[in-house]
DNA sequence: CTGAAAGCGCTAACAC
DNA sequence: GTGTTAGCGCTTTCAG
C-alpha cells in the first residue's frame, strides 16, 4: 500500500529530460538558466499532476540549510514564552521556516545537549534565552557564522543580537510607585539566580529603595518551575517579615503563588500592597486587582524575529550586532492604593 | 574560522579504517558484528577526542526516519496546548525525538500545508487536534504507516488512535450541578463549530436541560483566537438574555472574556451563576471563584506521547487503534452557591 | 538551452 | 572481523 514516494529522478525518466533541468525550474533559475516556456510548462503540469514536492531533508543534506529555526526557551508551557512562540511561528512560517522548541529548565547541561542535537540537525538559527554557563557554546555558534538571537536576558561578554526589556526601570518604577504610595517596608522576592533579567530587577528595586533611604529587603527562593515549592517557600517565608507593609514580586511565577499564599496567611497580610514584574491575567482578575510591571510581549516578539530572519537572509554575517532594549509598563491597580495611616 | 564539520569518512581516513566500522559502532552494533574491543576502544577515543556527531540530516536520508515528532495544535499559546506541549516534549526527549510544533488555527488549508511541510520533512509521527475537513490527510497518512494520534477531539469515520476526555459528561455534570442548585434560565456560551468535542459539550448541556424539562439556549460566537473580538460579541449578546440565573461556558477562553464582561455590565449580572468548561487558573483568583469542569491534562498529555511512543517503536503498524476517552472533574466553586430567592 | 556527474554524510547489504 | 560500495534525493559545477 505504501506507494513510494515520487523523486526527481522519477520525473526526469518519465519526461526524458535531465534531473539538472527539473531542480532548475523547481528553484525558479529557469529564466536565469534560460530554460524554454515549453520545458517549463511541461515539467510544472508533471509536477502538479503528480503531486510532487521535493524533499526537504535531501535538499538540507546538499545545501547545509535546513530551514528550522531552533527555538530554546525556559519552559514552553510559561504564558510569556509560548506567546512568544506563536508569534515567532507566525513570521517564521511566512518565511518558509519551521519552529522546533527545546525548552530547558535553565539548566545548562540540558541546554548544551539541546543545542548538540539542533546542530546535528543543521538548525539555522537560534532564538534564545540562555542559561548563565552557555556562553561558550553561543560564542561558538556565533563564531561560525550561524544567526543567534537571544532574548529576555542579557549574557555579559557575549556579542551577539539581543532583545531585552528594561528591567532595571521596571522594578525601579514600581517600587518607585510603591514608596510613593507611602509603603515603607518594601521586600523583594525573587528566584536565587545570577540572570541579568533577575539582578537587573533586584538592582532596580535596591536602587530606589537606597534613594529612598530605604532599606532593602530581599527574599530569594530556590528556581523552581512548578507552584507547590514555590507556595511551601512563601508559606514559611513571608510570615517571617512582620515589618513588611509591600511586596514586589520579582516574576509572574512568583507572584501568582504569592497570592494564594497571601490569601492563605489572611488578616495580617490584609493590608499589604502588591505588586509584581511581569503582567499576568489573573493580576486583572484579582480582588484586588495587582499591579504590574508589563513586557511589550508582541514588540519583543516581533523585534526578536525580524531580527532573525535578517540575519538568516544575508548570507555574510555582518559583526555588528544589534540590542534592542525595550521599555516596560507599569499597570498600576488596586493592589497599591495609597496607604492607609494608622494611629 | 569556519571549521569544516567532520564526517565519518574523516575519521576513517584519520585511523585508516573502513566507515563501516565506525557507523556499526556508532549504531551500538559492535558485538552483533563482533568487531573487535581495540577498534571499539580506539574508534570511541578518536569520537570523544574529536566531539564528532553524526549528521542527523543524513542518517535521516539514508534511514528515512527523522526521529522528529509534529505537533499540530489549534494555537500554541493556549495554555492547555502548551502545558501539554512541554509534558509532551519531555518524554520525547527521553525516546530521542524533537517536536516541531504548528498552529493550525483550525483552518483546514493551514493544517494541509502544515501536514505537506511536515511530510517533506520526513516527520515520523503526527500528533494532532485536527480540524474539520482534513479526514482524507489524516487516512492517507495513516494508509501509509505513518502513526498518528489524535487528541482533544474526535474525528468522525477515522480510525484512528485518540485521546479525547467525556466533553459529554463534562458539561451534562456542570448543567445538573446549576440545575440542582436552583438555577433554572442556563444559557450555553459556545463557539460556532462542527468540532466534536464543542458538540459533544453542547450535547452534554442541552441533555441535562432537557431531563430536567429545562430549555436550553445556546449561544453562539464566531471562533476567534483573540479576546477582543469575544468580549465584543458577549457584550452585544449577554445584555439580550434577560431571563438567564446562570451561565456555562463552553471553553476557557471565552469564560474567562466572560467574567470580564460580565463585571463591566454591573449589577444586572449580579446573581448569575457562572461555570465553564476547562478549568484556567484565573477561575481560581476571582472573587467569586468560578466552578469549572477540569481536564486532566496530565493524563492526556501521557497518554497522548505514550501511544506514539509505542507506535513509533513497532516497525510495523497494527492496524488495531486505541481510543482513550478520560473523565473530566468538576471543580466546584463559589461561582455556582445554591441561588437565593427572591420573592 | 540542457545534461552528466560529483557529492552532501550516512547506513547496510554484500563481499572477503 | 572488517572493507567495498550502492544508494537516500537533491543541488550545482562544468561541458557541450
Amino acid at each position: 500500500m505504501k506507494k513510494k514516494r515520487i523523486s526527481i529522478v522519477d520525473i526526469a525518466n518519465s519526461l526524458q529530460i535531465s534531473k539538472t533541468t527539473i531542480s532548475f525550474i523547481l528553484n525558479g533559475k529557469a529564466k536565469e538558466k534560460r530554460i524554454s516556456d515549453d520545458m517549463v510548462a511541461k515539467v510544472n503540469q508533471f509536477i502538479h499532476e503528480t503531486g510532487y514536492k521535493p524533499s526537504a531533508l535531501a535538499r538540507s543534506l546538499r545545501t547545509g540549510r535546513s530551514k528550522i529555526i531552533g527555538f530554546l526557551i525556559e519552559d514552553i508551557s510559561h504564558p510569556f514564552f509560548s506567546s512568544i512562540a506563536r508569534l515567532i511561528e507566525d513570521e517564521a512560517t511566512k518565511n518558509g521556516y519551521k519552529i522546533i522548541y527545546a525548552s530547558t529548565d535553565n539548566d545548562v547541561l540540558k541546554t548544551r545537549e539541546i543545542i548538540t542535537m539542533m546542530r546535528n540537525r543543521q538548525v539555522d538559527g537560534y532564538i534564545i534565552t540562555p542559561p548563565l554557563g552557555i556562553e561558550a557554546e553561543i560564542t561558538e555558534l556565533i563564531g561560525e557564522g550561524i544567526p543567534v538571537v537571544v532574548f529576555d536576558r542579557y549574557l555579559p561578554g557575549v556579542k551577539t543580537d539581543y532583545v531585552i526589556v528594561d528591567n532595571f526601570h521596571g522594578t525601579y518604577n514600581a517600587t518607585t510607585h510603591l514608596v510613593d504610595q507611602g509603603y515603607r517596608d518594601v521586600v523583594f522576592v525573587t528566584f536565587r539566580s545570577l540572570q541579568m533579567q533577575m539582578r537587573d530587577r533586584e538592582s532596580g528595586y535596591s536602587e530606589a529603595m537606597k534613594e529612598r533611604k530605604l532599606k532593602p529587603v530581599v527574599l530569594e527562593l530556590e528556581y523552581n518551575h512548578s507552584r507547590l515549592p514555590i507556595m511551601e517557600a512563601l508559606t514559611d517565608l513571608l510570615p517571617l517579615q512582620t515589618d513588611m507593609d509591600a511586596v514586589l514580586f520579582a516574576t509572574n511565577r512568583i507572584g501568582v503563588c504569592g497570592l494564594k499564599v497571601i490569601e492563605h496567611l489572611g488578616k495580617n497580610m490584609k493590608d499589604v500592597a502588591i505588586a509584581s514584574f511581569d503582567d499576568d491575567i489573573v493580576y486583572n482578575f484579582h480582588k484586588p486587582s495587582v499591579t504590574a510591571v508589563a513586557q511589550p510581549i508582541e514588540d519583543i516578539a516581533n523585534n526578536v524575529i525580524s531580527l532573525m530572519i535578517n540575519k538568516l537572509k544575508k548570507r555574510h554575517q555582518s559583526a555588528d550586532f544589534q540590542t534592542v532594549i525595550l521599555d516596560t509598563a507599569l499597570k498600576i491597580r488596586d493592589s497599591t492604593r495609597a496607604k492607609k495611616q494608622h494611629n
